[in-house]
DNA sequence: CTGAAAGCGCTTACAG
DNA sequence: CTGAAAGCGCTTACAG
């Protein structure tokens, strides 16, 4: 079915279905309804080889990762380069910012900027906060759909989250921790924050899993402040308060400094740390750590930005609101 | 850069430049050489969406798997499938043939099946054998890209290898058996058998790290031909004869009947498995078994096909003639 | 052997 | 508000 077909059922020139269907604008409303219903019942939908033969202009896509400073990002931006060349027939520009952190203000700056470049398009790791969530409201109002990554913000009319299963994260990582134990032990998790939602949602996941399968396994808590210095200081008191802990799950940063406070009191094999960033491959090649429970990085960059491109290029939306990248397990010899 | 321009600079017409460009004939060859000379110093790349546009014969690609009977290759296929998707603006039509074991005459058939409907590409999970090896040298030659999927064969002009390292699979599953061990046991490692090259990989990476890392850990070896029946005779009788075994890397298939005979002698939380097929993930769901090995299936699929529709239809080959799935230990909250 | 044209399905000025 | 045409980059008959 083609645009030209349609025109012939509607009685009009293809022009004008090109303009009916896009909502472009100066077509007699019921003219346009008329087209849309046949195009409907036809199943019709825009070959994508015409529509980006005539694509000249590229169409801007923003996105706003808090990844300055922070490795994770890298693959999570591999891929979204990776998306974009499934997508290499159309020109796309995609404009990267950079931010520290997870600051409000600067991500409402952020995102006005892009706003104000008028992208089609949005990409980002949202700070949870409800002014965030009616700046991506104004852009859904304007029918530029934006795509949650890494983190998610409630409450707000973004189309599509991907990203990691905070809750699998932690079960899985409370399931291995007692693998390695032998099902008896005494855990101690680090979390950066008990204020962060996916945090707690490890930490409860890695509880239940251990609570539900190896009742002989404790679970203690402490924070770092994703912090390494911190970590250090933090783990290193709780292993003094806590004589009987012998195996330490990282579910969050600063893994680094709390492995250091673990040498000689708590074995490799019974430390498990959170994401596969250079720092951690390290610790666990070098025989400092057992495992790291990754969430596949460059597929959440990869399925955010495929779906993002998907619907502005060729109008198709996600068929779902949720996508979840599975927890990896990360032992020395499959990094 | 266009095709248009090409023609300008050689002073011959658009057309001239195609039929040059992709060897269809009828070309004066000093004309061609000229044309591909100044093709290649501009760096041209014929543009997709132009050449999808024109595309109304479907393209004719086969893939022939060992997949009758065999659930692994539901995923497998399902990859290949999504990679035609990312292709879906040209006309494409995928011929599977699904094939009962690795039986070489029975490949042989099919492949030439394949050939007489003269396809474009050809994705297959090869028998590793000479005459096989020559069918796919008979296709290159013809300018048929041919990729092998999950497993490879030797000394054959195949464009690319999708599929799993064994040997870093494993050593994953030995790392993983010292972490579940404590770094001392007696192991059974359950092969299909020595004669395949990817079982012994699999033994041997697994002894590998075992041996490096985990010195009171030792190993024996069964073989159950891949067969649930032979499976639960074998290791019965194998955990008869070594009473000191106290744990279990089923490195192929047949784990269904092998766990039935560790039940009440080996430890569910010292059983590792090899690949996530239904069955498998019903023994770690109930307990039977701590995790499995798994390739990737669905991304071997995706990454073959995607290789192969890639260069037939745009013309770019694969930088590479390799390409391995990472090995991904799946538990029970991570499946 | 090569020129000249038509056409794939779409969007976009331009007329009216 | 809508018709009529041009053009995106390519391939493919068709002439000569």
């Amino acid at each position: 079915m083609t645009a030209q077909e349609i025109a012939q059922k509607a009685g009009v020139f293809r022009g004008t279905v090109d303009r009916a269907l896009h909502g472009r604008g100066g077509v007699n409303p019921e003219t346009a309804e008329r087209i849309r219903r046949i195009a409907r019942e036809a199943g019709y939908t825009p070959s994508r080889a015409g529509r980006a033969l005539v694509s000249r202009e590229p169409v801007p896509i923003g996105v706003i990762l808090s990844s300055r400073g922070n490795p994770f990002f890298d693959d999570v931006r591999q891929g979204m380069l990776d998306a974009r060349e499934d997508y290499a027939d159309f020109p796309v520009e995609l404009r990267f910012r950079a931010l520290r952190g997870y600051r409000e203000t600067e991500q409402l700056t952020a995102l006005r900027t892009l706003t104000d470049g008028d992208v089609r398009g949005v990409a980002l790791t949202p700070v949870n906060s409800p002014a965030v969530a009616e700046a991506i409201g104004r852009l859904a109002a304007r029918d530029v759909p934006v795509v949650t990554v890494n983190t998610d913000v409630e409450g707000s009319a973004r189309r599509l989250y991907v990203g990691c299963d905070d809750d699998a994260a932690g079960r899985t990582a409370g399931k291995l921790m007692g693998l390695l134990t032998g099902g008896a032990g005494h855990a101690l998790v680090v979390v950066g924050s008990r204020a962060v939602l996916g945090h707690m949602k490890r930490l409860r996941g890695f509880s239940e899993a251990a609570g539900l399968e190896y009742p002989r396994l404790t679970v203690a808590t402490v924070e770092n402040g994703d912090d390494d210095d911190e970590s250090f200081r933090a783990v290193k008191e709780a292993l003094a308060a806590h004589p009987d802990i012998d195996c330490v799950y990282f579910a969050a940063a600063g893994a680094v400094g709390g492995v250091k406070a673990c040498r000689g009191r708590v074995a490799p094999d019974r430390i498990i740390l959170s994401d596969d960033i250079a720092a951690h491959r390290e610790l666990i090649l070098q025989g400092s750590a057992a495992a790291a429970i990754c969430q596949q990085p460059r597929q959440q960059g990869y399925r955010a930005m495929k779906a993002l491109l998907r619907e502005v290029l060729i109008g198709q939306r996600p068929e779902t609101d949720t996508l979840f990248t599975r927890s990896e397990i990360k032992l020395r010899y499959n990094l």
